[in-house]
DNA sequence: ACAAGATCGTATGCGACACAGACGATTGGT
DNA sequence: ACCAATCGTCTGTGTCGCATACGATCTTGT
């Protein structure tokens, strides 16, 4: 109930567009919008907290699969890492299976902090979706995950892995 | 059932990310690069469609207004349509009621090509949902609608009114 | 074993875009 | 008639996607 008339002020009322595009983009400019202010001042914002999310969640062999995950450019993604090693969040190391790789391994810090920002963006989440009920909401969450595709892991999933044994987080490989 | 395989291909398929995120930028990367697809060289590609079509569908008073339904900066809206004018395919006309605005209108040209590309971006919509069957996406979009607030206007209504009276869309004030 | 091609990470340049700030033109309130 | 606010435009800055190039490394063919 918070901020549930930004939607409408930030969408105006006249929305005689294509509905698919346009209802897509509204919906993700008020994702990026709350969670932006959700998280404050993470190194890269949203897309800082999405990486983190997708490192502590998935297991992904090398930065091009994370790029590539996410939809993010790789040449994008080096600098990012760059600042989430910087910042202590994550830690880059060769893949011994192939040492052209690097794996992104999130630190004791990176996995903490990322269970302390899951709360606050699933508020966001919620806020977001003011306008849903409950059922509502698990629908469109379920046809968004059915309509991309198959994607095993969820946020809540990884959420509780990393807040019920945060010490695995941080040696994934031995 | 043309390029079904690039959505999973496009991300993957380890997404342990924030789902709903995750789920809603896929999407919308998928929107986005199929409808530039399918539109070819218009000026601004996708966007440019999506703000001829806010042009044609809805009432818009002002450039801002346009810019402010579509989540577009005012400061590129300026250009944009500049381009679409170089291109013949809306006017810019100063609002009688407030000389201070520029109110955006289709050329007859302009609404053809609308009404046209209108044809291909459903084709790249029902291609983009092709994991969903017909249920499924009419709720996903309803719930989408629902989700960002009160939408009047619809791609399709907009469509027909385009080809049902494209002589009505030159001449909307007088 | 060696050469050729492919892949990954990184660096660089370009274009598009969001955002902030400023300015002139115009409007509305006092 | 003065003054604050709004709209459109311009300029500058930072971020990002995209293409390209290059070294390091893996894979494959011979």
């Amino acid at each position: 109930m918070t901020t549930r008339t930004e939607t409408q002020a930030e969408t105006g009322q006249a929305a005689g567009v294509d509905d698919l595009g346009w209802g897509l983009g509204a919906l993700l400019r008020g994702y990026r919008r709350r969670v932006t202010d959700a998280i404050g001042d993470f190194p890269h914002g949203a897309r800082g907290y999405q990486t983190m999310c997708a490192v502590v969640g998935g297991d992904h062999p090398s930065q091009l699969a994370l790029a590539r995950d996410l939809g993010i450019d790789k040449t994008v993604m080096t600098y990012l890492v760059d600042d989430l090693v910087e910042a202590g969040l994550v830690e880059r190391r060769p893949n011994p299976a192939d040492r052209r790789q690097r794996q992104v391994v999130a630190t004791e810090r990176g996995a903490r902090a990322v269970a302390e920002l899951c709360r606050r963006v699933d508020a966001a989440e919620d806020d977001l979706l003011g306008r849903l009920d409950g059922d509502e909401r698990a629908t469109l969450r379920r046809l968004l995950s059915k309509a991309t595709g198959p994607a095993p892991g969820h946020t809540a999933e990884a959420c509780a892995l990393v807040t019920g044994e945060s010490e695995e987080a941080g040696r994934p490989t031995e």
